[in-house]
DNA sequence: TTTTGTGCAAAAGGTTTGCATACGA
DNA sequence: TCGTATGCAAACCTTTTGCACAAAA
């Protein structure tokens, strides 16, 4: 499932990102950690062991990360931005009341062979999110 | 198309919200412009004639209508917050050149009749948002 | 008159930037 | 060694907050 380093040094060489211990900590973190964190958490927890990394190469190291294409980052609303690595598609489903953010099973939407609905827009991709209750909050009633 | 005075009031009154010169402004300045402007726009475009409104006004007044459901917010970017009156349904298309935002026709997601896609989750809505390059920015290769 | 909204200014996040130093290739 | 990444601190931008005053119902 998850890559192995060498794996991931490859990944990086692909990409023509220069390896930093600060940028495998912060790569490698996301991989093993599919939890949709904000720059503020990746920091937090890339600084419970070493190398750490201060927040200001985070946000550098996420935006490079995210630029190269192995990492994604999502909006999915008004507060921090979220990041993930870049595995399978998948949407993304936010919880109102906790917040958490969980994977949907991707699936297509079939509307978008038709050009029509998007006139003459150069389509590049989409993000679904789905809003509600997740299954704890839903049950915690 | 757009409601008149008498609606808008209306709409107020059946929301339970106090009808202010201020929110009237803002709330008949995002009807009549369907451009998704960030709250420092609304706040730009409301000052150029009276009444005026204060930017924390704007906010306060943005977040009340939105409760009341006169308004949508939408999280399309990593930037400000962008809004909408809540009128028809409807997707959203941003340009990743210029960061217009343009609407698109509305249509349902028909996987979402499959409970099983979502799990034990509550679902109570969702936002497609589409990515590429709008008309102009496209031929302007 | 009572309740709620407004405006100001200050503060609170989240994110970016400039520059000297350290590190990877 | 050369070029790029890091760390720090300060700046920036968006949004929120507290409180005295003003306006709506």
């Amino acid at each position: 499932m998850s890559p192995d380093r060498s794996e991931i040094l490859e990944a990086f060489k692909h990409s023509g990102l220069r390896c930093t211990s600060q940028r495998y900590a912060i790569f490698d973190y996301l991989v093993r950690h599919p939890v949709h964190p904000s720059a503020e958490q990746v920091y937090a927890a890339v600084n419970r062991k070493d190398p750490r990394a201060s927040l200001a190469t985070v946000y550098k190291a996420l935006h490079a990360l995210a630029e190269a294409g192995l990492i994604r980052e999502l909006t999915l609303d008004g507060n921090a931005i979220r990041f993930e690595a870049a595995t399978t598609r998948h949407h993304h489903f936010i919880c109102r009341a906790c917040g958490r953010v969980e994977d949907v099973d991707w699936f297509e939407l079939p509307q978008f062979s038709r050009q029509v609905s998007i006139g003459a827009r150069k389509l590049e991709g989409y993000d679904l999110v789905l809003h509600g209750l997740c299954e704890s909050c839903s049950s915690a009633t």
